[in-house]
DNA sequence: GCCGTTTTCGGCCCGACTGTTTTCAGTCG
């Protein structure tokens, strides 16, 4: 039972008991408990219901549910709920324009699934219904259409071009002084339900009009003095908002969420005799700050916190005591350390994908093709190793100005058994190991088939260590928390695929990862030169897992980062590679040093 | 349901837009 299982019963219970009516402050409990456990960076399975009160917003009451969710899978209420309000009534709360007052309206008359929805809007039945007209009527069927076709959220990347080029054609419309995208965009999240953009300047409806009439929108979705929503062609919902100058800062944190961080710095505003709102900080409706987010926090007694902090996890408590992390940037990488060429299933050339890599600016690189149980990518056995080493130093002299490092993307085999021989590896600079096959093996036997792999003391780093792909396939099952104790312990790295549907470590498990330790590595797994440029977004997922530099190791430069590299020699058992008196277990050095630099007591700030 | 150097009871974040209504409830973010 994980903590997102755990958040999800606790999710559904508040939209059930919203439904049934009770107290808004009682449903509201169960959305923060939810919240809560899913932002664990451990699992609440481990504690005991004391362990689990200590969480802020976990009561007594909370904590025993969470322990019966854990032991039986469910827990009194919900299956009580559900003879209630079943789970297909919860799913129309999905719907846009949809809330738990029209759902027990409708559960009142017998609809309680989307079918029966969309049968009675078809046939004029809604419009009888209290509190429903014949507009309601069409925009349920509309939002039933909706929902049909979009899959809801979209990648980052996705999203990425298309918050870019609406934003720059609100900026071309005459008197606009600002344009920011805010929302789980600016926050970095790997996937956006919708854009929000925030303007300042020019005539209401000069700006209205341009952005509803962007040439992506299908559909206008509402359009008033200060806010409008449109459909985009995609399926994307865009909002926009007008804000005066002086509450600029205050709306972009508004509307740059997350809503619990919000609340929370609401609550700190009241403690301080003052409100905030998306207009501004105001004590007795005077304006205390609002035209950027920096006088905002200030006012409230903090440090600006970076957009991808914002999650209600610790942020507010550090940003109070002066003690956030200085987040990795992406101009601070000096590598990139898992490349793929068309030696095997890449679509680009050795030497352009060096030469392009280089163009980045990185000052060493790791060539990492597949091992020979991927056939299909052409994957190399230890024959083609052995050529490998020639072609690689080829491309060292073809490509000056540039490190290359000899590395492969080595199989983990169905029984944790590595994908190449000590020949092999013994060839390597760099060896990244990752699950590409067998996939759906269950927990126990994937947990030790990992934990073996990365025990071999070639093994530098785990690629992609989940091999989810978002939208399309869940995260193997493994013991996570043990996988990581286990990583620690040998000195195997982490890895941040940078690929923007793997995103993989994520950010709650590079924040596991971090806590343990582990140095990170972010890599774009770049199949052909464009993608190169996904760094990015393995920088996002590095910063909201509260990451700096020191604990991203391709950030080093090369000496530095192959001093680390040569500290990874603990032996679990030797190899003709070892030097015999570098054998014993100790945690390489680089570890030690990167868990001193993140004790909370030393301020994040002081070095770069 | 949670929480507490103002409280163990009585609070609990704020505003725009829409549609159904004749002054506001519901939804959304």
């Amino acid at each position: 039972m994980t903590n997102a299982d755990i958040a999800k019963v606790f999710q559904r219970l508040a939209t059930m008991l919203e439904i049934d009516g009770a107290n808004p402050f009682r449903v509201r409990a169960y959305r923060e408990g939810a919240r809560v456990v899913e932002s664990l960076t451990e699992p609440a399975a481990e504690r005991d219901a004391a362990g689990l009160a200590e969480l802020p917003g976990i009561g007594k009451d909370l904590a025993g549910k969470i322990r019966d969710i854990v032991d039986t899978g469910t827990t009194t209420l919900f299956e009580e709920m559900k003879g209630k309000v079943p789970l297909e009534v919860v799913a129309l709360t999905e719907l846009q324009g949809m809330g738990p007052k029209r759902v027990k309206t409708l559960l009142e008359r017998g609809i309680g699934n989307r079918a029966q929805l969309e049968k009675a809007a078809r046939a004029r039945q809604l419009r009888e219904l209290p509190g429903f007209g014949e507009t309601l009527e069409q925009k349920i069927l509309k939002a039933i259409a909706v929902a049909e076709k979009a899959s809801g959220r979209v990648l980052l990347a996705a999203a990425w071009p298309v918050a870019h080029a609406i934003a720059a054609s609100i900026r071309k419309v005459r008197g606009v002084s600002q344009v920011e995208v805010a929302g789980s965009f600016r926050r970095r999240k790997e996937t956006v339900g919708d854009l929000d953009i925030l303007v300042v300047g020019g005539e209401p409806e000069t700006v209205m009009k341009a952005f509803t009439g962007y040439e992506e929108v299908a559909e206008v979705l509402g359009s008033g003095e200060t806010k409008s929503s449109v459909r985009l062609r995609s399926g994307l919902q865009v909002d926009l908002r007008l804000v005066p100058p002086e509450s600029f800062g205050a709306a972009l944190l508004y509307f740059s969420g997350s809503k619990a961080h919000n609340i929370e710095l609401r609550k700190i505003a009241i403690e301080k005799g003052m409100s905030l709102s998306e207009y501004g900080l105001t004590r007795e409706d005077r304006m205390v700050a609002g035209r950027t987010e920096e006088e905002v926090y200030r006012a409230l007694g903090m440090e600006w916190i970076p957009p991808e902090l914002r999650e209600a996890r610790d942020e507010i408590e550090r940003a109070i005591a002066g003690i956030l992390p200085r987040l990795v940037e992406l101009d601070a990488l000096r590598a990139d350390l898992h490349i793929h060429s068309d030696r095997s299933d890449g679509r680009d050339t050795l030497e352009t994908m060096v030469g392009a890599a280089r163009e980045r600016g990185y000052t060493y690189c790791a060539i990492t093709e597949h091992s020979q149980s991927l056939a299909m990518a052409k994957g190399f056995d230890t024959a083609r190793v052995r050529k490998s080493v020639e072609e690689i130093e080829a491309v060292r002299r073809q490509v000056p100005g540039i490190e290359v490092l000899h590395g492969l993307e080595v199989d983990i085999l169905g029984d944790g058994a590595l994908d190449l021989n000590d020949e092999g590896l013994a060839l390597l600079d760099w060896v990244i190991v990752s699950l590409h096959s067998r996939l759906g093996q269950p927990r126990p036997e994937m947990t030790a088939r990992v934990l073996k792999a990365l025990e071999h003391p070639a093994v530098h780093v785990m690629g992609h260590p989940t091999a989810r792909l978002i939208g399309q396939r869940e995260p193997v099952e493994f013991d996570m928390e043990r996988v990581l104790d286990h990583a620690a312990k040998h000195g195997v790295m982490m890895e941040i695929n940078a690929q923007p549907d793997r995103t993989d470590l994520g950010d709650l498990h590079a924040r596991m990862a971090r806590e343990r330790g582990i140095p990170l590595v972010i890599s774009t797994d770049a199949h052909g030169v464009s993608q190169l440029d996904f760094m990015r977004y393995g920088v996002f997922a590095a910063r909201r897992a509260g990451l700096t530099n020191d604990d991203v190791l391709n950030t080093r430069d090369l000496e530095a980062f192959r001093e680390a590299l040569s500290r990874r020699r603990p032996a679990t058992r030797a190899t003709p590679r070892q030097p015999t008196g570098e054998a014993g277990v100790r945690k390489p050095a680089v570890m030690a040093e990167a868990r001193k630099d993140r004790r909370p007591s030393r301020p994040g700030r002081t070095r770069p």
